[in-house]
DNA sequence: TCAAAAGTGTTATCCTTACACCCATGT
DNA sequence: ACATGGGTGTAAGGATAACACTTTTGA
């Protein structure tokens, strides 16, 4: 906005200089058959990305008018992720910036799963080592733990080797710390650093040990579906987006499904009621399921209301009284 | 990425159409003598922003470069807010886009209020709402409460005058509802749809009336800064980010004060020293205070290897045990 | 001695966690 | 009968909030 010298010393007046390629990128996640899914395009190589054009209005609309033109779906919920830059993102020889703009978009589908070029695919196909719902995956032990304490041992310095093991310790719940299922993002970072995945081996010609866990996508595809993971693993525990994934009825069980397929770890199933009801986020439709197995449950729906009504507090400090 | 048609229809490939100019904002904020302030340009009037570079290795790199450059100040804290893009920023007639990415920067001065043209703004100065330090600051009840209640009125449909009351009740803690200090972007808009704020004046003859309440800043800075301000407000609570504002060594006091005027409220000092202690986020230097007034205190300093081994929990959800 | 700030002790309350148990339906 | 899922009661433990009080210094 201003005319200064930058800290690369050229002088740089507004309005011209820095031309940007500007790209919307989508993590778009609904609960499928297959458990919690994320829409992609290239048999499940890339995610849905277009470019931001001059006839959108926004940045959101932007995302929104073409990802509900590609899937026939209202989206219901849109959230930025991040944006990056990227020099080298379209070819070597070409110096031009492309800025990707990333977006986490929740939506519902009646269970498809594919047609065309689309496809949902399960996150726990990217990630086979976040999904705890049957325990610890044996990947983890298995393959991931010895790997990742070898890259600790092979740092040079004392220090460095302390502080590899305590992250791969944190991140992936190793000796006495407890699994986080946030730390999506520090646990692909740490085994692209370790070159435990595709994506470190990318411009070398080894392939220190095949198969490599997981599938892995184009570009930074992967690592962008990590943040969206981790963040709406995050913000399930304090804002009610978890319904954004729901059908307009359902039982608290299937309610407690979607979030431990979300979350990747099993919850209490009592301790989760109580904390649904108690919260005044649902409400009983009065019928029950006509179901296959079992007592027939009580069906719900979301109550809109609290999203006007409500604001979680989010208090830890120790106000004192005015 | 791919080739495909977007949503307005026109056939893009990847790589040209769609160029954009590139800017950097910041929200730096330090504590001054002032309190709590924000890096300004322009005699208050704008947040310090540059054009994103081919030179830059990355956004964050970018950014840490030219405010170091111009602050002469590592920046301990750096995190990305959010991402807009404006069609008119620069000029009508030319239909270019500008893509503002704004970022969140933590560091600490000596005190000095002014040198040159940057100055160091308190943030109330902009949002004199939002301290409570002192109790409901009296353009609470004196100003904002009955122009967004005649606002509320002015609604056409009886649903649309509820919901303001409640949006305006919420966000400013009317009636029976409690202030919530993170709120600071929701009250802000709030202003702006009601009229009572400089900016939403802009391209309009008349001013309803006058003085409006704070100072304005040019184009969407002050948003900018509202958004910054309430993303502190909210991650100091679970992360220990207090300590970038801190100097080296403090006492429990000074950091309470800090807590204090980020969060614009007053805490409860036992309970505040207990909390902080507890969570073992400091340790003592041995060393006390020769204050001028009371009993000497302990000196504390931030035990950054919290950084390292500690991970916030972040539970919300009842899980069950293996 | 008093003001100002540093600290400690203790209790009430709420939320979370865990365990135990009963209910309703289909096969 | 029993398997499967639905649903309730309750008590232990820990964190938070509130109140009361003592200690140490400088003016």
């Amino acid at each position: 906005m201003q005319n200064q010298a930058n800290a690369t010393g050229k002088e740089t007046s507004f309005g011209r200089a820095h031309d940007a390629n500007v790209d919307l990128i989508a993590v778009v996640t609904a609960m499928t058959d297959q458990g919690p899914s994320v829409l992609t395009v290239r048999q499940g190589g890339a995610l849905p990305s277009g470019p931001f054009e001059l006839g959108h209005r926004s940045l959101q609309s932007g995302l929104r008018a073409w990802v509900e033109h590609q899937t026939s779906h209202q989206l219901g919920y849109i959230e930025q992720l991040y944006t990056f830059a990227d020099r080298d993102r379209i070819g070597e020889e070409r110096q031009q910036r492309v800025i990707s703009i990333s977006y986490l978009a929740l939506t519902r589908v009646d269970g498809a799963v594919a047609s065309g070029k689309r496809a949902w695919r399960s996150w726990y196909h990217y990630f086979p080592w976040e999904d705890h719902r049957s325990g610890v995956p044996s990947i983890i032990p298995g393959i991931l733990q010895p790997h990742l304490l070898a890259w600790a041992g092979d740092a040079g310095h004392d220090a460095e080797r302390r502080e590899r093991r305590q992250r791969a310790a944190i991140a992936f719940g190793l000796d006495d710390h407890d699994w986080n299922e946030e730390l999506v993002l520090q646990r692909y970072e740490l085994l692209y650093e370790a070159a435990l995945i595709d994506e470190a081996m990318r411009g070398s010609e080894q392939s220190a040990f095949l198969p490599m866990p997981g599938t892995s996508m184009i570009a930074d595809h992967r690592r962008i579906l990590a943040t969206g993971i981790a963040r709406l693993r995050s913000k399930i525990k304090y804002r009610p987006v978890v319904f954004e994934l729901m059908p307009p009825v359902f039982t608290l069980l299937q309610l407690q499904r979607t979030v431990e397929a979300l979350s990747g770890r099993l919850v209490h199933k009592p301790n989760f009621r109580r904390l649904i009801e108690q919260q005044d986020l649902v409400e009983e439709t009065g019928e029950t399921t006509a179901d296959t197995v079992g007592r027939p449950a009580k069906l719900f729906r979301f109550r809109h209301a609290v999203l006007d009504e409500r604001v979680v507090a989010g208090t830890k400090l120790p106000l004192s009284r005015a």
